[in-house]
DNA sequence: CATGAATGAGGATTCATTCAT
DNA sequence: TATGAATGAATCCTCATTCAT
C-alpha cells in the first residue's frame, strides 16, 4: 500500500491528520533541532517517536519530501498562530513591523526545536534543479508578507524610501541568524535580541 | 603519494598549491554551490572535476574534512583580499561599516559560487554534538570584526548605543540571506542590495 | 529494524537468537575458517550464507565487531558446553587437566570450523593500539582458566612447582597450534593429538 | 617495468638483495611488529623507510607476496644464524632440545620486532585456496626440525616413545604463543620463559 | 492498520598496483 | 633507478523505500 495524502477515511478524520502522522512530525522537528538537517535520517526520527520500525513514517508520508514539508508547513501554521493575530492588532506599520520581529522571535524562543529545525530544512533542503524548492517556499512566504507590510508603510509615508525586497531580506536574515546563533551560543537571549533588533529596524525604515 | 594533513613540506611549496588540489577545490566549491551542502558528494565533486575515479579525491584529500576546510579557507582568503584592503583606507568607523557590507556583497556578486559554496558549509555543517563545528568558526570570525567594528564606532561616538553583537548578527545574517536568495532569484543584483544595505544600516546605527 | 547493540528487548526472547542472525553467524564462521580472518570479508560473508547483498549483514550487526564478537560468544559459549561438565565430573587436578585438554580437542575436531574461526579471529584481531583487544579478550579468559587449574593442583601437591602462567601458555599454544596445522594438513586426527598431548603435558605437570 | 626478481645486475650485487630491498624489509617488519598483519599496507611500510612514494616498493617487489616471502626468509635465516650453532655444539637430543628452545626464545627476546613479525605474517596469511601458502612453508620447516630432532632422540633411547610430530607442534605452538603474550603483556620475560619451557618439555619427553 | 525484514544504491575511504616520465 | 600521480576494485556502512504478511 502506498501513502495516500489527504484521501478521506472512514475515521473521524482523514488520513493526513492522523494522530500518527502528528507523533511522526513532532519526532521530526525535535530530530532535526538536535542533529541537524544532514543529521536527520528516518531512523534516527523513527527512535525518537519510540516506533520501533522505520517503515511505519514510509507508510504514513509518501517520501522524505512530504515529511519535510508536513514539519514546515506544521511550525509555519503555528507561527503565524502566534504572530497573526497580534499584527491584526496594530495600527500603524511601524508598530505592525516592530510586532513582526518581536512576536517572531518571541515564538521562536519559546519554540526553540520548531524554529531551529525549520531553519535547519529551510537552509539545508536543495533540490537539484528539478522539483519544487522548499526553501524557496518558505523564504518567500515570509518575505512576501514583509514586503508587503513595508510597501504599504511607505505607502503610507510612514517609512522612507528604499527597496522594500531589500529589507525584508535583511530582516529574514537577521531573524535566522539570531536563532543559529542561539543553537551554539545558549546564553543568547532571543527575546531580548527581538527587542533591539526591532529598535534597529525602526531606526532603519524611518522617514527622515 | 598519501594525502597529508596540512604540514608545510621541505620543496620549495607547500603541499597545498599542488594543481591537482586547486582543481578539485574548484570543483568541489562549483558543486556544492550547484546542489548544496547536502547534495554534495565526493562522486559529484569528482565529476565535476573531470576526474575518473572518486579514489583521487581521497588521494588528495585526507578526508571530507580537509577538503571542506580547505575551500573554506580559500573562499574566505579570496573574501579578505578582496575586502581588507578597502576596509584599512576607511578613516571612519562609519565609513568602514558602509565599505564593509559593500565589498563584502561585491565580492559576492562576483565570486558567486565562491559565495554560495561558503555559506551552504558554513550553514549546513552541523557535526551532532561531538567534534569541531566549522560553521561556528567561519561565522564568529565575520562576527568579532564586525562586533570590533561597531565597538569602536561607539566609543568615538560615531554610532549609537546598541548591543554591537546584535547588530553583528543582524548584519552577517542579512548578507548571507542575500546571497541565498540570489541563488533562487538569479535577477537579483547583489552589488546593488549591498548599497541598500550599507545605506539602511548607517541610518540604523547613527547616533541620533 | 535497526542492528542494536546487545541489549536486552522486553520480547520473548533476546534480538541475538533471530534466525537471520544466526545464520549470518554460521556464514562468517565457514568464511572465516575458509578463507582465514584477514581474507574475510562481509561480502564473502553474504555470499556464503546466499544473501543478496552485503547490506543485509549491517542491517543485522551494528559493525564488523560486533558480528565477530557474537562468532566469538557463540563458539566460545558451544565449547563451554562441552568441556565445562566434563571438567567438573573430574576429582583430581591431574584428571581435570588431562579432561581439559582433551575435551577441548574433541571439540575441536568435531566443530573445526568454529574451531579454525575462533582461533584465526583470536589471533588474527589486533587494533592498532587503542580500542579493546578481543585478542586479549579471549586468549586471557582461557590462560586465566588453566592458570587456575594448574595453581590449584601445585597447592594440592599433585603438581611439581613450576610457574602456572608458563605451563598455561604452553597449553593453550599447543592446542591452538594443533588446529592450525590441522587446516594444512587434513589428516591431522585431533582428537588423537588431544590424547597425546594430554599424555604429555601429564608428565610435564607431575610432582616428582 | 616489472619488478625483476634475482636477476643478474650491472651492480655488484644482484637486484635482489640491493640495500633498498633490505630497507624495505627492515621497514616491513618494524611496521608488522608494530600495527600487526593486519594493519599494515604499503603507505605504513614506505612511511616507516622514510620512502616518499609507495610505488617504490611495487618496485622492488613484484607484490605483496614477494615482500612478506623476503621478510620470513630474512627473520628465519637470522634466527638459523643464532640457533643453528648453538644445536651443532650439543652432544646429546636431550640437549639438543633444551638448547633449541632456550635459544629460540632468546632470539626471539633479543629481537623482538622480526620474532613478532615473522609470527604475525605466519598467522595472518592464508591464501584462498590456490597458490603457495607461506603458513605452511614456515611452521613445515620447523616442524620438520623438530621432528626430526625428536626421532633421532627416540632412536637414540634418550626419549619416551611419543609421536613426534605431536610434541613438535606443541613446542612450536608453545613458543610462538609466549611471544604473542608478550605482545599484549610487555612485562613477559621471553628468556627466562624459554629456561621454564626447557625444563618443561625436558621433563615430558623424558625416557621413563 | 501496522510490522519489520529485505533491498540496493550510494556514501567515504583504503589499498596494491601500474605507468609515464 | 627512481618517482609519484593515477587507477579502480574492494572495504564497511547508511539510508530511504518496498513489500509480504
Amino acid at each position: 500500500m502506498r501513502a495516500r495524502t489527504g484521501t478521506a477515511e472512514s475515521g473521524a478524520r482523514t488520513f493526513t491528520e492522523s494522530a500518527r502522522r502528528k507523533q511522526i512530525v513532532q519526532a521530526a522537528v525535535e530530530t532535526i533541532a538536535e542533529h541537524g538537517f544532514g543529521g536527520t535520517s528516518f531512523s534516527k526520527i523513527a527512535q525518537q517517536a519510540g516506533l520501533s520500525s522505520v517503515g511505519m513514517i514510509s507508510y504514513y508520508f509518501a517520501g522524505k519530501r512530504e515529511l519535510l514539508n508536513e514539519v514546515v508547513a506544521s511550525v509555519l501554521g503555528a507561527a503565524k498562530e502566534h504572530v497573526g493575530p497580534r499584527l491584526a492588532e496594530q495600527r500603524s506599520s511601524r508598530e505592525t513591523l516592530r510586532t513582526y520581529i518581536e512576536a517572531t522571535l518571541e515564538f521562536m524562543a519559546s519554540h526553540r526545536a520548531e524554529a531551529i529545525a525549520l531553519i535547519e530544512i529551510s537552509l539545508g533542503m536543495r533540490t537539484s534543479g528539478a522539483g519544487s524548492d522548499t526553501y524557496a517556499d518558505i523564504e518567500r512566504l515570509s518575505l512576501d508578507l514583509l514586503v508587503d507590510l513595508l510597501s504599504t508603510g511607505q505607502s503610507q509615508g510612514e517609512f522612507a524610501d528604499f527597496d522594500p525586497w531589500v529589507i525584508a531580506v535583511a530582516i529574514r536574515g537577521a531573524i535566522n541568524n539570531a536563532v543559529r546563533c542561539s543553537v551554539i551560543d545558549a546564553d543568547v537571549d532571543l527575546a531580548r535580541y527581538g527587542h533591539d533588533l526591532a529598535d534597529m529596524f525602526d531606526r532603519a525604515v524611518q522617514a527622515s
